[in-house]
DNA sequence: TGAGTTTACGCTACACGTAACTATC
DNA sequence: GATAGTTACGTGTAGCGTAAACTCA
């Protein structure tokens, strides 16, 4: 088995004419030259190098594989190369899942940061929510998930559930406020209970906030009549705007909305979730991930 | 500085997706694989391998090493290759690579005459097919890859499509001809055009050959009713003489199989099919490989 | 429980550098 | 005698295999 680096040699000494000139320009001694090219020799099964007198030359074996050398060693440097911009942030591919309407804000922000930092990486972004991102995740199709949990979900509902053997960074905590049209009794209370809203028709989210919805106003003792239920974070506040009903809505998400003809409410035991980025821990060292969700936490703690 | 056997490594491990199933092929013990892609990992400074569970997957920057192993390894051993017949060991050791049941009598007289010239060379035959042959030829695991392709054929199923790079040595062209039950009404007439044979069941071949059979058969305005379909020339020769169906066949095929209950037609519009050698630029110029392909060069001319 | 991966450990082997020796001009 | 190459030797490191711990299906 012929090794690079004896390869590296024999170029150096076919292109210098001696084993000292070539130690020179590899940075080692000359007696380390003469006893790689010996042990090339010995692996290839034939003489390499004519010693006549004082001066090196090549034998027609030496020729061939100095011939060879000069494309297997470029093949190594551009592997090298390639590899170092990968590691080096110069080039790098992430692919980033994130749940739906989740992160107006905060993917942009983070996606931003990253291009005008590292000009070489390309992000690209698909929606799905858990458990489909974190299948993805697995399955090799995506290296981000991003993902929102209840921290007080019911542990049979919770996709944390699963979430063991990954690398969990948390984001940011988002409050949850109610959302109400602007005439309505309370829009001018600026906090509320749960409970007060027990009477309403009420508007879900997604169906993971929609069965979080419930969760909470049962254990304010009452079942929510849902007149509407729909992903789409704008139809939500275009349907409190329009008077049919109440909401509970993520903050971020109400920020990047023009919520006209609504009103917002704090909810008095504040309730929240949990918003964060999960990866496979392999993935978490590959520099493009890890610059990914520094960028991401950074976007998050504005 | 990346090593040639860390590659070698890597790549075992990108083709079977398991350390210990890349330990066996490479004929040491696990650990050291474990050990190797470590090692390779600190010298790039990035993650390879993504462990997820029991499977293995690459990370982007091992798809660009194996990606770029693929030409190294290949250019290490034409090196040795060479250098090896340079030696004059003759002991030139050439993996030929055919397509399987193509070659019945092209190879075994090829390496007869081979045997008989130049008794030092060692040529073994492993049969696969293209695109796996030429993975092979540019992975370094052959030096010669026989294959055919249909002069004729739709650009987008064409497997030379991919033969730029490639020394492209055509050996014979091949005329295909029909095969009917002895007690056919056509078994005399000695030609027959397709289109005659459009209400009969058809016996296909190789899934290349049964999609080349649709081709020519839809070019003569009809679609054949293909009853079955094996890569086992000797078999479709059996069903043939069963009287279950006819068949188009190369003639070489044709020659080497007892046809017995059989008989074969010309097609009226010839159709042929080109059998060529492949191999590396590199390779071309080595003793051995040089003195192999004039070796089925005169065997096809026979 | 079983296959697969990692970790730990002892061993060997290899490669380097220093230094002494040899050979050529 | 000076320059270049080889040989000898001590040292450090790196890779392998065996064996044991660990993990996921």
């Amino acid at each position: 088995m012929i090794e690079a680096r004896h390869l590296r040699v024999l170029r150096a000494v076919a292109a210098t004419g001696s084993f000292s000139a070539a130690a020179r320009e590899l940075g080692c001694t000359q007696p380390a030259v003469s006893q790689q090219m010996k042990a090339l020799e010995q692996s290839t099964g034939t003489p390499l190098l004519i010693r006549t007198g004082r001066e090196m030359r090549l034998t027609e074996a030496g020729e061939a594989l100095v011939r060879h050398a000069a494309g297997i060693l470029a093949g190594l440097t551009a592997a090298e190369e390639e590899v170092a911009a990968l590691a080096g942030l110069r080039a790098g591919r992430v692919r980033l899942v994130s749940f739906p309407s989740g992160s107006s804000t905060l993917v942009p922000t983070a996606l931003a940061g990253l291009r005008a930092a590292h000009p070489g990486t390309r992000v690209s972004l698909v929606e799905a929510e858990p458990p489909r991102s974190v299948e993805m995740l697995r399955g090799g199709d995506c290296e981000i998930a991003l993902a929102f949990r209840y921290p007080q979900a019911a542990a049979d509902v919770d996709p944390a559930a699963g979430w063991d053997d990954l690398v969990v960074r948390p984001l940011l905590r988002d409050r949850l406020v109610v959302m109400v049209p602007h005439d309505h009794r309370l829009a001018g209370a600026g906090t509320v209970g749960i409970g007060e809203l027990a009477e309403e028709p009420w508007i879900a989210g997604c169906p993971r906030c929609r069965r979080h919805l419930v969760e909470v106003c049962e254990a304010e003792g009452f079942t929510p009549r849902i007149d509407f239920a729909t992903d789409d974070y704008p139809a939500v506040v275009g349907l409190v705007g329009a008077g049919l009903g109440v909401a509970v809505l993520p903050e971020l998400a109400v920020e990047c909305v023009r919520a006209k003809g609504t009103a917002t409410l704090e909810v008095k035991p504040a309730v929240r979730r949990e918003v964060v980025a999960l990866t496979l821990p392999d993935l978490a060292r590959v520099p493009a991930v890890a610059a990914t969700l520094d960028r991401l936490e950074l976007a998050a703690r504005r």
